[in-house]
DNA sequence: CTGTGTCTACCTTCTGGTAGATACCTGATC
DNA sequence: GATCAGGTATCTACCAGAAGGTAGACACAG
């Protein structure tokens, strides 16, 4: 159970930094010390290792999001956290979220893992049209439009946001990208 | 000549719909009909091929953010231009912009063609803000705040609803992700 | 007769994946 | 406590095919 979190964390960080086609299990021999054939052991095929990794990401995003609706009454807290939440994904400008990455490779995916991609997605944009209902109501957020039509658009600016650090190795650019975002919450 | 381009524009497609790793000589050979020792005397290396369709794709994406710049004196219909070039640009939720595909593949590519990449980013970025400044002055753009920042938002907006448009393999959300945006436009 | 494009044939390395042997751990039995 | 069975994890050794790439021959045009 262990060896199995470890391969996942393992190639979780290789999938967000290379990208699904661009690791393998010879690559995962090498990063975690034991041979290729022990690792087809726990998972015996790639496609579904990644799916394992589309399902844990998955879940794990969606736990975070909602620790962050109970902790946070107020709408701008919850966009304050969830920015940063894509912020530390970023590790720096070294690495995207996992759904980006996966996203990008749309055709080298199984079905059931391009499925978790649409659920991530769509559980996304749930949690951000409530955040920006509630908006509506507590007056935190300013210039707040349609939920539905600002739930969309904040999900990808942060997206684009990320491709876009990512893309030149510097976090600031997500900065610079969500500065007028950021410049719409309201601090008390 | 002919021929070069035609392999250009044949593993464009390829690395647009399957990403950068997800392509290879063999699927080239496969889908122009000559043997793929034949695309490495046009091409040597996989390397160099990557190179030519990003400073292809950018330079030709420049063009037509100057022609665009050309023809249209109001901030507005600029703006509308450009969200309808990377709208094309999805071919119904089958494809990516060529360099959200790269970049999301940062580390599998030379250094000169991630240098493509940043320039690509820096002359959108340059256009872009070039356009929020005139908004400034014509007013065509409702609520435009510095232009430096509504440029960084705008590039990252759009890159973040290709991709997400494409995860989904539906062109529709991208149309709902730049709702907000597009109805800052005035008409007049 | 030289240059350009194409071909066949081949190379090495990597790819995802399998077979089968061995080591290891755990819990039941004597 | 020693012994044994059974599952779990690891290993070595291998496979077929694909990867990116090269060598050298042939065709054909100017």
């Amino acid at each position: 159970m262990d060896r199995k979190r470890q391969i996942l964390d393992t190639a979780e960080r290789l999938v967000r930094t290379r990208g699904y086609d661009g690791f393998s299990y010879g690559d995962l021999e090498a990063a975690i010390g034991i041979r290729k054939a022990s690792i087809h052991h726990h998972f015996p095929s790639k496609a579904g290792l990644g799916l394992a990794l589309a399902a844990r990401y998955r879940g794990r995003v969606i736990e975070r999001l909602n620790a962050i609706a109970a902790r946070r009454t107020r709408a701008a807290d919850r966009l304050a956290e969830y920015l940063d939440l894509y912020r530390e994904a970023l590790a720096g400008g070294q690495q995207l979220c996992l759904c980006i990455a996966l996203g990008a490779e749309r055709d080298s995916l199984a079905p059931d893992t391009l499925a978790q991609l649409d659920a991530f997605n769509a559980e996304s944009l749930a949690w951000l049209t409530q955040m920006f209902d509630l908006a509506r109501k507590d007056a935190s957020i300013s210039q707040a439009g349609e939920p539905g039509l600002e739930a969309a658009a904040t999900l990808a600016l942060v997206d684009g946001a990320q491709l876009i650090a990512r893309t030149a190795g510097d976090v600031l650019k997500f900065d610079l990208a969500v500065a007028l975002l950021k410049a719409r919450i309201r601090l008390i």
